[in-house]
RNA sequence: UCCUCAGUAGCUCAAUGGCAGAGCAUCCGGCUGUUAACCGGAGGGUUGUAGGUUCGAGUCCUACCUGAGGAGCCA
């Protein structure tokens, strides 16, 4: 019976098959140890000397990493194997050999496995992070389905700039203009929230800055939810009640996976509602009492905001950030006009910003000034002033970065490992 | 764009300005419980590129190329 080995605590005593690959292979001589890996986990399989063919031993005995293979053999729990199961293999089957390997079982250097991104991908750490990805993806979804958000997608080609502050990658479309590709789906969300009361966007977003740090990819997905008839505390508190979903969820079904990353899991435990927030004037008094360079008005550097996280076992919304260092369509707070409705999420760790949103400027004139003080082609956002000019309501989102809750969760040094095929200042390939 | 660091065998790295080395991988041999197995042997080099200093440069100097980390900007 082929069965995948995720699978194989229900098939104990009973002889299965097995399709995949070889991922390592030890000899003493009259038995080999072979790890196989089908793509759902790893297991070693056992043949010895006595248990099959001549021909058969003689050609493990020369089998390379990464041949595909198909064997088959009798399941058997074993206290000595990392997975509690071995199999004793009675028959093997080379599919197809794999010549000089080059991602070996030992160490590299990033440069080189991110040239063979695509082989690396196939090692049990980067098996686990992906699997944990796909997981965070599948929370993030089941949370705004069942909460009644609609899925409705924004465009990746944009006739401009949608904030006005970032740099964008460019296309040529057709003949004669030029596309954009999305720095963030929000303006459109708003319309659609308009539409459908409460929606979200999940996509590619990409940025051209060039940005070379841990934290940054130029192509990442982010998720984007907007509701009509909201405020900003109302994104502050679907924004830790989504984190909280998302990482209870990965902690309940991917704790293998974690387990191989050896993340200390006992941080991510301790995520739960409510997080503590602090407005951008508390979060400044902080870092200037630890003494770091920091001046009301700038916005929190790498630096800080690790110092502001490290003050809280749990992610912390910093909210009111002033409107300077914001985006055009922030809305002012009523009490102090110089602070914008603006919350961001930070994770704990050092891992900085997962989150970033706020309360929307849904005032007519007050939004047309602002879009001619940023110096925004007017032309271009009509149809966005048209939410303000045909029943304008309060409204308020947020976006999430998905490669970097994925690198927080499974505790990673660099966001690169998060998506299978990252995009970088100086990566491209493969 | 700026700052810092790195580039030597297929990979990861050593080598005081003085003979180009090790482990792993590969190939050959040994081993019936290995977990990045281990033991013995063999093959494997335009020291990123181009100049310069020196009796002599992997090592020092200059420029360039490639990459990494950080800054700015952001999720």
């Amino acid at each position: 019976m082929t069965v995948y080995i995720e699978q194989i605590a229900a098939h104990e005593g009973q002889e299965v098959t097995i399709r995949g690959w070889l991922h390592n292979r030890r000899s003493s001589g009259k038995i080999h140890f072979l790890t196989v890996r089908d793509g759902t986990g790893f297991i070693q399989a056992v043949m010895s000397k006595s248990g099959v063919s001549p021909e058969t031993f003689q050609q493990a005995d020369h089998l390379s990493q990464e041949s595909s293979i198909v064997l088959t053999g009798t399941a058997r729990a074993d206290t000595r194997a990392p997975g509690g199961f071995e199999i004793d293999v009675t028959a093997l089957d080379v599919v197809a050999p794999a010549h000089d390997y080059p991602v070996t079982p030992k160490e590299h250097g990033v440069d080189y496995l991110m040239d063979r991104r695509h082989l690396w991908i196939r090692t049990e750490r980067q098996n686990a992070i992906l699997r944990i990805r796909h997981e965070i993806v599948n929370a993030i979804r089941d949370f705004f389905n069942d909460r009644g958000f609609i899925l409705a997608d924004t465009p990746i080609f944009t006739p401009a700039a949608c904030e006005g502050t970032t740099t964008l990658f460019s296309v040529q479309y057709f003949e004669d203009a030029t596309a954009y590709l999305t720095q963030s789906g929000q303006l459109y969300n708003e319309a659609n929230a308009m539409a459908l009361g409460r929606v979200y966007c999940f996509g590619p977003t990409f940025r051209a800055e060039k940005s070379k740090t841990r934290r940054h990819l130029t192509e990442f997905w982010m998720v984007e939810p907007e509701m009509a008839y909201a405020t900003l505390d109302d994104v502050i508190t679907l924004g830790e009640a989504l984190v909280t979903f998302v990482v209870g969820r990965a902690l309940d079904r991917r704790a293998r996976e974690l387990r191989v990353l050896e993340r200390e899991t006992k941080n991510l435990e301790q995520v739960q509602t409510p997080f503590p927030r602090l407005s951008y004037d508390e979060a400044a008094k902080i870092l200037k009492e630890k003494g770091l360079p920091f001046e009301w008005g700038g916005d929190f550097g790498g630096t800080d905001e690790t110092v502001l996280s490290e003050q809280f076992d749990r992610p912390v919304a910093v909210h009111r950030y002033p409107s300077a260092i914001k985006a055009f369509y922030m809305k002012p707070d009523p009490d102090r006009p110089e602070l914008s409705l603006s919350v961001d999420i930070l994770a704990p760790e050092g891992y900085g910003e997962i989150i970033g949103g706020g309360q929307r400027l849904d005032n007519y004139e007050l939004l047309l000034e602002r879009i001619k003080a940023h110096n925004l082609p007017q032309d271009a956002f009509e149809w966005y002033l048209d939410l303000r000019r045909y029943g304008s309501v309060p409204h308020a989102g947020f976006g999430m970065g998905v490669e970097r809750v994925v690198a927080w969760i499974c505790g990673l040094e660099h966001v690169r490992e998060t998506i299978p095929y990252p995009r970088m200042l100086y990566r491209l390939y493969p």
